[in-house]
DNA sequence: ATCAAGTCTGAAACTTGTTCTAGATTAACG
DNA sequence: CGTTAATCTAGAACAAGTTTCAGACTTGAT
């Protein structure tokens, strides 16, 4: 059972300072290569040695990197929602409601993944399939979803029942994201979970207090 | 590529004549290993070179009955959803509202799951995990699950509105699940979740219709 | 009973994720 | 520079899902 006593530059995130300029770079190519390789062909065709090669690494490094592909995937999950956090930001939504609003940026955020739906798939794919071991990063792509349904709503100080809808909605999100990409859901389809679920957050009467 | 001359035991299903005695012994068998496999381990419990030997049938074989690990789990899943049916046809809830009974459903089935929690990774993995080859048999889950929401409300005939707000129940259902599975939501969280969710029920002003 | 077709078995082979090892390279420090 | 620890590389090895194959067994029809 080894201690491991060499520092893993995948936990050492703080500020990317305790990363060689090398390793950053080495981290990035793996991204990169994760990302079009999932692009073309989804979860399946990324293959762990096809990675590495692309990215110029070995296997053994790459493993280093991300102990394994679904935390592979998960990180390259992570850097495609900030780019999209950013480009949402640029051009916020305009609807008049809350509901509105939310229910306008998901729609935005679905017609992204359309435009590269293998890689939508092994993202999602690789997210509702992780375990355990890959709940950290998991729950901070939670939050970073959270934060861009937020920043949809523009309520600076929601209430507890507006933040209960809002987990459902990140709920239906995903579960309705997974029925597309299967094939079992139409865009439309999609597009009415979607409005239906952002109905709660107009309807918030009670908080949900009532569980305590 | 190969023309599969063969008759495929999984495929017969419309009502099980088209399988041998010892055909139907051999698929309860499996299902039976793979269950009990599943209920101490989960997913990555279940191996398909044990639920072979443990059915006491070749590797081939389960393959011919099961085309791949995610097939059998559904299947597993299906079996299970059956028996939760008729359980709670049994004792329907008894709450005043639609959306009381169907909270009090789910929270029913998720008690039940709950005392197997290996087991109901195991299904839950494999269903989320389904690509389009399992489309039909995920499928067939779903409706299970709508019809069991769909008898909870004791609505004899659901207007759009509410069918819209089972589906994004269904999705907050699901996806729930995984979070509590993954540990990264506790049982109250789950419960508020579903309350949530159930709320959409009564709350069904106007149909879906507004997308097309 | 016999034949043909389909099915089951046991075992090996193949694929891809993951781990391990030995040696080369790099980085930090004196 | 030279040393030392950490990192990287190439490649073998291992694990589990999946495929394949030759031969034995069942089944149904004659």
């Amino acid at each position: 059972m080894p201690v491991d006593t060499t520092a893993d530059p995948g936990a050492a995130r703080p500020a990317s300072s305790a990363l060689t300029e090398r390793q950053e770079a080495r981290r990035r190519r793996i991204l990169q290569a994760s990302a079009r390789l999932a692009g073309r062909g989804g979860f399946d065709a990324v293959q762990m040695r096809e990675v590495a090669e692309c990215s110029q690494v070995a296997l053994g490094t790459l493993y280093r990197y991300f102990p394994s592909k679904v935390h592979l995937l998960v990180a390259t999950m992570q850097d495609q929602l900030e780019h999209l956090h950013a480009t949402l930001r640029r051009r916020p939504p305009a609807g008049d409601t809350a509901s509105a609003r939310v229910a306008e940026t998901l729609m935005r955020a679905f017609r992204a993944l359309q435009r590269e739906p293998h890689l939508a798939d092994a993202m999602v794919r690789a997210l509702t399939f992780a375990d355990r071991s890959v709940s950290p990063e998991v729950d901070q792509v939670s939050r970073q979803t959270t934060a861009i349904i937020l920043d949809a709503m523009g309520t600076p100080d929601p209430t507890p029942g507006q933040l209960a809808a809002v987990r459902v909605i990140e709920h239906t999100w995903h579960s309705a994201l997974i029925t597309w990409l299967s094939g079992r859901a139409s865009i439309a389809q999609v597009r009415t979970d979607i409005e239906t679920a952002c109905r709660l957050i107009d309807h918030t009467d009670p908080g949900p207090g009532g569980a305590s």
